[in-house]
DNA sequence: TCAATTACTTGGATCGTTTCAAAAAACGTG
DNA sequence: CACGTTTTTTGAAACGATCCAAGTAATTGA
């Protein structure tokens, strides 16, 4: 007999000398099988290397697959969405806890970049930051429970997020009461487009925020000067990509006397230390940065950069649990906290005054 | 008419008054359907919200799930994958050929340590960092195309990987011909257990390395220093895990008058570079540190990391291009080069005399 | 020993598509 | 309009399991 084929559960029926029911059984409810038979089949299938039931048909009969799918952030491809250290955090909360259940992880492109999505084999979704409810179309009509992250989805939606206007005040406040008073900001662009200088003006509107967390992040600065007297109108800001180089050094140009930085992603701050150096300022004695996202590089970036934490992770971790064990949907806020490391000080006197 | 459940392509071929397989060509092989035939079957998927074939039944039959599997390297569980940065450049290169083939991405684990593959929905298997070539057992039963990574599969098995040996040379060639000749040696520890240190000796064997490719390493660093009459076995190695932050301590302290450090993980190396600092060497004027794999924390440290680079987001796409273009097996090998940063600079005079 | 109870097994229906041979429709031509 | 081609459409048979009602065997109690 040539094994041409791959084995079916029916040829090691068969050899075992049962009914395909009972070999179904002896892989999918042992308990329902005589000891003595559930031995003969499992020396059947080793004969045949056999390896279990065909994942695709099983789904097919039980509508499960064991795996929930990860859809990447907005305008993110799948090696976006692995090459970004605070979703890569995110993902590792969401892994752990696919790990304890044994289930596999899949990761999806954003659905408006690629249809991929429509062909996933999982049981659940998760939506990475997300800017709209309508991503999450696929899950509601494959009927498959799903989260949608920093984003509050409203009624019966489930929901994690990070209070990112706490977030951006706690940053905002920590330079304040370091007695800084002339800032820039870098923003979020979603895109790869060139990074975009915004002059001070009041006309500013939404859009030099990114994403609805970004606006939130950036209304949260916006009342930590209220509260000393300063408009975030006033302070230039650029947007740019989280990996465009180029955006550190258009910050420190157009705002060359700012005495404290506040970046929205971590990335940025890193390279916001890096630029400075360059061009021989002194971090935190010349200027203080902080950040947004706890990642790795910042920890080991010289000085390492103070962030605002925005538990990524334990956000992965919650939303992950959220579709293990489906019950009333709910919209669950996680706090930031500001970890304080060494690239920022006190402003030098002399800044002070002006 | 309650939706109580979803909608099935059989309903939608009923709505527009055609046969199931018409309405199915009009899904898969829209071309073989006449326009106005195809019009009439959209538009009543459009009215019954029908959002395309079901992924599980459309797999049943056809046998193609659209999802390539990424399974982690031995003991790794899908967050430790997600957590190794070389092992994340690694997928992001996969990542990039599999949003251009449109299709997702499926993060497994050992099956050492869970059996999730085998419930897995991957049209193909990419074994990350393989110690034996038997975990690629699930993908040969289900005759599912494969490749191994960073080892020799042998006749008929496809591999990418990287030279090593040549890796572990050039590192160790770079610091001699720099001048120096006291060293020390970071080895890889699978485990989490506490960090080894095997003192110099002759006897020691390949287990102070950790996987294949770690003795591959060290047989580098044993053929550049014969060139200069050095001996490996003279060298004091540690052994760790790539994120124990004990292990720099512990390297130090036993070779206090090490001038070169190589580490066959980058972390290590930034790790090194740390505590040397914090130990109040400077590096690289007393301490030069080579570290093995081009992440991109070895950028952002202070000073930057002299590495190897493994060119691990290569190595991921030419995995991703054989298992997606299956031809005659192939095994490829990488070559690796170095990339000289802040972290290494000539022996002091003093050292060199010794 | 027989009926009642319990513990296993069985066979056939089913999941929602794709596939393919065969039938039907449409088309072109003399 | 009858004929041969070509283009479309049809209907039934897979794909490989799970599920369940119904049947058979083993066990118990009297």
């Amino acid at each position: 007999m040539t094994r041409q084929t791959k084995p079916r559960l029916s040829d090691v029926a068969k050899l075992a000398g049962v009914s395909l029911g009972t070999a179904s059984n002896v892989f999918s409810y042992p308990a329902k099988v005589r000891p003595e038979v559930r031995e003969r089949v499992h020396a059947a299938a080793e004969r045949l290397h056999y390896l279990g039931p065909d994942p695709a048909a099983r789904l097919m009969r039980r509508g499960k697959v064991n795996a929930i799918g990860i859809v990447a952030p907005a305008q993110f491809r799948t090696a976006d969405a692995l090459r970004n250290p605070s979703f890569q955090m995110f993902m590792c909360g969401v892994a752990e806890v696919c790990d304890e259940e044994g289930t596999n992880v899949v990761i999806i492109p954003d659905p408006a970049v690629s249809p991929a999505i429509n062909s996933a084999l999982v049981d659940a979704f998760i939506f990475g930051q997300v800017e709209h409810l309508s991503v999450a179309r696929p899950a509601e009509m494959r009927k498959l429970p799903f989260v949608v992250v920093d984003f509050d989805g409203g009624e019966g939606v489930n929901s994690v997020r990070i209070d990112a206007r706490t977030g951006g005040y706690l940053a905002a406040k920590h330079l304040l009461d370091l007695g800084h008073r002339r800032f820039a900001v870098m923003s979020f662009l979603r895109t790869f487009d060139p990074a975009i200088y915004h002059p001070p003006g009041p006309q500013r509107d939404g859009s030099i925020a990114g994403m609805p967390i970004d606006r939130e992040k950036m209304e949260g600065y916006r009342r930590a000067f209220a509260e000393h007297g300063l408009n975030i109108d006033d302070i230039p800001v650029v947007q740019a990509h989280p990996w465009d180089k180029s955006a550190a050094a258009l910050l420190l140009h157009h705002a060359p006397d700012a005495t404290a930085l506040l970046s929205m992603a971590a990335m940025q701050g890193v390279s916001l230390i890096a630029e400075a150096k360059r061009r021989g300022r002194r971090v935190p004695d010349d200027l203080s940065v902080v950040g947004f996202n706890d990642i790795p590089e910042a920890q080991h970036s010289d000085p390492p950069l103070t962030v605002i934490d925005a538990r990524n992770a334990e956000k992965g971790r919650i939303a992950a649990r959220m579709v293990f064990n489906p019950c009333q949907p709910t919209a669950k806020m996680l706090n930031p906290s500001l970890v304080v490391r060494g690239s920022t000080a006190p402003a030098m006197l002399s800044n002070r005054q002006s």
